[in-house]
DNA sequence: TACCTCATTGATATCGTTGTCAAAATACAT
DNA sequence: ATGTATTTTGACAACGATATCAATGAGGTA
């Protein structure tokens, strides 16, 4: 049988509630007692028992991660980020698919966090802009993390990238490469980042003085096909920009095999840029243009900061934008020369 | 506060021991007196503390998947199957990330399942092949379903699908579309997939009396960038095959990649297949002729078969193969007209 | 020395279930 | 009506930790 608190208490000859003080790192106890129960514990070989933990502690050591239905690389890499966080920690990790249409949401999730007992959960787009989804979190005090909201409150343990900023970046590089006629496909209209994503564009539009053509711009939902529907709108129309740049790179994709479909050869006839830099990007050719989002390592940090909060470590509970890179492919032509 | 059992017990004028039996669908509770008490539980919205059973009958109502990196559209679709079959039955789903190659891989299992006291794993290759492990898994109980494993013993649970089959058919294929040059791409060693798929477009080979050229056949390791070194090394030399079947998408990517990178047109210099259907099959152009193996459908009955014989339901415990389907797209040319 | 303070330690209750086992109720046979 | 088998029920211990709060010990002060 595996060793438990009272084993070990026998064996380092003090009291179990010393025991629990010493796996628990508390304030005083000797230092000569916590080194005969370490060693003890070493010796027997015990590690605490989660349930017993749980049971009277109410809590679990284990964090949720919330998605609904993202992009499959996006989940692989939220997920990894987040696993190698809680491996440091000692932390488990369960996940849970949400509909985040779904009317009872808030019941599920409560439940789910009720009846595990679960510390505290991470939430992806789109349920990080889900503004009445995250007020009843807060008033049932369950604590989380938001990874990429749109609006950052101060109060809020949060992850966030530069989508608006690395938006413009990329549209003046398009820009610079002698583009005039720009078009762009924009996100699922639920995701925070499609807005700031829309927004970077145009605002560098603007400043460059280049007319947007709303022929060029169309809806989308971060899906291949949605790219590829508005890659075969805007090839079927009589005028056709010269870049087009898609809100993330499924799209992109999907806007790229409609322009080869059409006979339209990247990026003579056609330039192409997306977003995120999923594998996808490097796997199509020509490459695709894109800014490469460090998803996995925000994931990782959202999970230290949810956790060092439970833990008490405020000052390593900073929220944090992270930097987006611009990486220049095939796709993109420069008209300039 | 929450209810707990012994509010029901009150509420219902019974034992608590009488509610825990209607809780677990004890046999011998009188009817009436079952009603009674799940009226009371209704009433109340009782729901049982998962750290109380679980510290009293060491079992958690979680089943964790293992993996290791695998591709992530694969993982991301397994891990939405056994999702799905968990909510049904009301289990938790905890991920753990491995590395097979580990020395103290066995050891990080078992202290995981002993500590959140797991009631099952689900095996996802090539974690599914590792003979000793799967022993050590057996010796300590540790309940497991396995995904795809290469050897199927009567006993264990798992689910499997028909790839050699499928390599057998999907060459045929090939084979019937006029072509005589067929390379392979072989795919990661430690999958059992791999030889399945080898095998299967070997007999096919051998059976229309085709003779296999060495030259055209690669080691590749599943991954993108493994099938386009593979496309690198067959395109620079110099007689080149009319066809080329990877094992799997991605690395059927990195050869398109390559040949187009080589000025070389798909289909029309050279035919291409892949096996999986993941979305890149289908995202690039021209698109690829794969096999599609439902993977969500094998994984959510690997879970339910799992969970099935916790319950008892050993009826249902029922290995299972599951059929591909073969989907012919453009990249594959028809050399016979 | 006597007294006080504060750090250290322990005895015991407690969390909310399930398991054990015996008692009570019921059904059945004679 | 009586005895026996079977179903139904409940009292209480147990799981293994943490929480409460009082007891003990060490160190300092008058």
């Amino acid at each position: 049988m595996a060793a438990t608190i009272k084993d070990v208490s026998k064996d380092a000859n003090v009291s179990i509630k010393t025991v629990s003080r010493v796996i628990n790192n508390e304030a005083n106890v000797a230092e000569k007692t916590k080194k005969r129960v370490l060693s003890s514990i070493n010796k027997l070989g015990f590690r605490p028992n989660k349930s017993a933990q749980s049971l009277r502690s109410k809590r679990s050591f284990i964090i949720a991660l919330l998605y609904d239905n993202p992009n499959k690389a996006y989940l692989a890499d939220v997920q990894s980020g987040i696993f190698n966080a809680c491996k440091l920690t000692g932390y488990n990790l369960v996940i849970q698919e949400c509909d985040y249409k779904s009317s009872d949401l808030k019941k599920t999730i409560f439940e789910f966090v009720e009846d595990l007992k679960i510390d505290g959960l991470i939430l992806t787009p789109p349920l990080s802009d889900m503004d009445d989804f995250l007020e009843y979190l807060d008033k049932h005090k369950i604590e989380h993390a938001i990874i990429a909201p749109s609006i950052l409150k101060a109060e809020s343990l949060y992850v966030s990238s530069n989508d608006y900023e690395a938006a413009y970046t990329l549209t003046s590089e398009i820009i610079k490469h002698g583009h005039k006629k720009i078009g762009f496909i924009k996100g699922h209209p639920k995701h925070s980042a499609s807005e700031l994503r829309f927004n970077g564009y145009t605002d560098a539009m603007q400043n460059y003085g280049l007319e947007k053509n709303n022929n060029w711009i169309k809806q989308g939902n971060f899906s291949f096909k949605s790219g590829f529907d508005a890659g075969v709108e805007i090839f079927n129309s009589i005028k056709i920009p010269t870049a087009i740049f898609a809100s993330n790179d499924s799209m992109a994709a999907g806007i790229m095999k409609s322009a080869q479909m059409n006979g339209l050869k990247i990026p003579d006839d056609i330039s192409l840029a997306g977003f995120d830099d999923s594998p996808i990007a490097h796997q199509i050719w020509p490459a695709l243009t894109t800014v490469k989002q460090p998803v996995e390592k925000m994931a990782n940090h959202a999970a230290k900061i949810l956790m060092a909060k439970f833990d008490g470590l405020n000052e390593q509970s900073q929220p944090k934008e992270f930097k987006s890179e611009l990486i220049v492919r095939e796709s993109l032509k420069n008209l300039t020369n």
